[in-house]
DNA sequence: TTACCAATAT
DNA sequence: TATATTGGTA
């Protein structure tokens, strides 16, 4: 009964949307169960799932070495033999940085409100990638965002209220809103380093409810009401984003609308990542250690070159 | 019904 | 620890 379907809904009408280049590349494939509950399982290409099933391209390889773990081989199973594609459990996502870069990316230009993980999870368009993946690493990391907001702030300002009227309604209002500390010091440096990138802070009181906003226009990458964390101005961070596919196929409902979204009509679930900036974090598995358990992994797909 | 969220389990 | 899974709720 579950149909997922195939991010292959991109082609869509009008608008300059970029080639058909632009967006193909930005399919991460995620490693294909096949692939990695079995390095070498003969191109089976399972079928049913829609899981991605595409090229993995040759991206089997990457450090070198290590590795021994996967019990390879060998036997293979030990245990498993072929399954049926279904009920069969995925080993455990490794949230690499690569794809929590994506992940951090989207929320940030979703913005709280439609940060959810569904929303996420197509935004990302990572094939295999689950919404439940999503919701548990969200759940994370607004727990990282939280804490931080608590701690990082000492200060401080207080005062944070902006009257801004109530019509707050930007996206952009909404991501940084309530912050009564907007934003990081510069020197930032606790001991510690920050393992993630925090571009989003949390209402103190986002509960029960969500309300409808208007659809609308979106933004370009201006105004940041505070936008460079520990990045100069003009540090890059100006996205072409997805703007408008956001905005387009937002799921955000008309005012008026609560629970009620796929499914009705037409516009969902089509939106063209352009292009993210990768740049960042790069290898570093260093595998000492190890231990050998059965991930998921991520294909750095800009890996090559 | 679906999806979110928070808690919980592995 | 990090991620998955479950339960309750909107």
């Amino acid at each position: 009964m579950r149909e997922e379907e195939e991010p292959s809904w991109f082609a869509r009408f009008d608008e300059d949307l970029p080639a058909p280049d632009e967006l193909m590349p930005l399919s991460q494939s995620l490693i294909t169960r096949d692939l990695a509950a079995a390095f070498d399982i003969p191109t089976h290409t399972h079928g049913g799932g829609p899981l991605s099933g595409a090229d993995a391209a040759g991206a089997a390889e990457m450090n070198g070495g290590a590795s021994s773990a996967a019990g390879s081989s060998g036997g293979n199973g030990g245990g498993n033999g072929e399954e049926p594609a279904r009920t069969l459990k995925r080993p455990r996502l490794v949230w690499t940085p690569q794809l929590h870069k994506r992940f951090v990316d989207a929320v940030a230009h979703l913005g709280i409100k439609n940060a959810v993980p569904k929303t996420i999870m197509q935004l990302m368009s990572v094939d295999g990638l689950t919404r439940e993946n999503v919701a548990s690493h969200l759940q994370k990391y607004r727990l990282y965002l939280k804490r931080m907001q608590g701690l990082g702030n000492g200060g401080g300002g207080g005062g944070g209220s902006h009257s801004s009227g109530s019509g707050t309604d930007a996206a952009t209002e909404h991501l940084f809103a309530t912050g009564p500390s907007p934003f990081l010091p510069p020197g930032r440096g606790p001991p510690g380093a920050d393992p993630y990138t925090p571009y989003a802070a949390m209402p103190a009181a986002h509960h029960h409810h969500h309300h409808p906003q208007q659809i609308g226009h979106f933004h370009h990458p201006a105004a940041r009401p505070l936008g460079h964390y520990g990045a100069g101005p003009g540090a890059g961070f100006d996205h072409g984003f997805l703007s408008r596919a956001v905005a387009s196929g937002a799921p955000v409902g008309p005012p008026g609308m609560h629970h009620r979204m796929v499914g009705g009509g037409a516009a969902m679930g089509m939106m063209a990542p352009s292009s993210f900036a990768d740049e960042l974090e790069l290898g570093s598995r260093g595998g000492a250690g190890a231990g050998g358990r059965r991930e998921l992994t991520l294909f750095p797909t800009s890996g090559d070159h």
